[in-house]
RNA sequence: GGAGGGAUGGGAGAGUGGUUAAAUCCACCAGACUGUAAAUCUGGCGCCCGGAAGGGCUACGUAGGUUCGAAUCCUACUCCCUCCA
């Protein structure tokens, strides 16, 4: 605790705070940004899209003014994200934040952006291709997804070796990224200069004094509670009216953003097809299962430190990230 | 008071003599994942032993009965629903 620099951060640290929704992240994050010096990047898939602002939970207006928050609010709701674009961006967000003597404090929702982050991935820069995209939906349809899946064995059989046949997405994708591949092949460089330009890895095997990730986490009973009541408080404050904007500006359920939890339900009650308390109840049920997954993710990160997310548990977390920052 | 209909696993809901520990969906538990990730996909889910295969036990409102064999047929009882009075 001795010794800090003035702005009270050592530079070129990084915090990641990570855990299942509704846990508490982001209060935590806001709590250390404050006293700490930081600045929140948004680690999350859906609060870039602007008007996705209550069930995104997102910082209020009056909490950015205070703390500010990167990778929100950064495209309109039928703009395409991924994992890609999201570390195109987190470096320089992380880098600039750094250059200013501050702690770059990544609270991270999305636990595959985290992971990439953290991990320093360089996934496949091959964008979305909807036409293609749609001719093998298609092609599912009329053949089958074995069919799709021995096509791709064919071209990519490394690839065709993780997927599972039923789980024609992510099938689809990879004949995306191979057809890509085949189709760009004399780019091949530049594809590999740009594969470099993502972040680098902050993990190698072990943790290094610059990056720190704080994991929160509560008993699965209490989490589900604390979720009921989220969605509830959330649909109190107008969380309808925000959907019906949306569907008003024409933003429909086909788009991702719409297919966000609770967008998608809201969406189907305004349309008529469902009672607004079966539609809480689903919502309510489809965050628990949100939650579940991120805890798959994250009980394999070797990196994270666990924390309870109660009183004692927050307390000794802010001590141990006061002990990092204090790290020359 | 009379006439019908129904009671199935945590919930909804199939099943109408054996191949049924009982379809399916939800919930719940576990897992995969490198540009949709709040997505997509997989496995498990009565109890006991087992890594599994498999074995044992208990189950379809309650109590009896018919049968080699019943969630499924019969009888009585309890509760629920609809219609008539």
């Amino acid at each position: 605790m001795t010794n800090l620099p003035s702005d009270g951060v050592t530079p070129g640290k990084m915090l990641v705070v990570a855990g299942p929704t509704a846990v508490g992240k982001s209060s935590f994050g806001l709590e250390v940004a404050r006293r700490f010096g930081g600045e929140i990047v948004s680690a999350d898939s859906r609060q870039v899209f602007t008007g996705l602002d209550i069930g995104t939970a997102k910082a209020s207006i009056a909490e950015q003014r205070a703390i500010p928050h990167h990778l929100v609010d950064i495209i309109e709701p039928d703009e395409d994200f991924g994992l890609a674009p999201f570390l195109d961006l987190v470096g320089d967000v992380v880098a600039g934040i750094q250059s200013r003597n501050k702690l770059p404090v990544v609270v991270g929702g999305s636990s595959q952006y985290v992971f990439a982050l953290i991990e320093g991935w360089s996934p496949p820069r091959v964008p979305p291709n909807a036409e293609l995209r749609a001719a093998l939906e298609l092609r599912v349809q009329a053949d089958g997804p074995d069919a799709l899946h021995a096509e791709l064995a064919a071209a990519d059989p490394e690839a065709a070796a993780k997927i599972d046949p039923r789980n024609v997405r992510r099938v689809i994708r990879a004949l995306e990224v191979r057809q890509s591949e085949v189709s760009q092949s004399e780019k091949r460089q530049a594809a590999t200069t740009e594969r470099e330009a993502t972040v680098a890895p902050r993990y190698t095997g072990a943790l290094n004094k610059d990056t720190l990730a704080i994991g929160l986490t509560l008993p699965r009973k209490l989490l589900y509670e604390r979720i009921d009541q989220r969605v509830d408080q959330m649909i109190e404050a107008g969380w309808l009216n925000e959907v019906e904007g949306l569907s008003q500006r024409g933003y429909g359920p086909e788009l991702t953003a719409m297919s966000s939890i609770g967008y998608q339900e809201l969406t189907e009650h305004l349309s008529g097809n469902l009672d607004l308390a079966d539609a809480v109840q689903r919502i309510k049920n489809r965050t628990h299962k949100f939650a579940r997954g991120q805890y798959v993710w994250l009980r394999r990160a070797k990196w994270l430190e666990w924390f309870e997310a109660d009183e004692p548990g927050l307390a000794s977390a802010i001590d141990r990230v006061g002990e990092w920052v204090a790290i020359p």
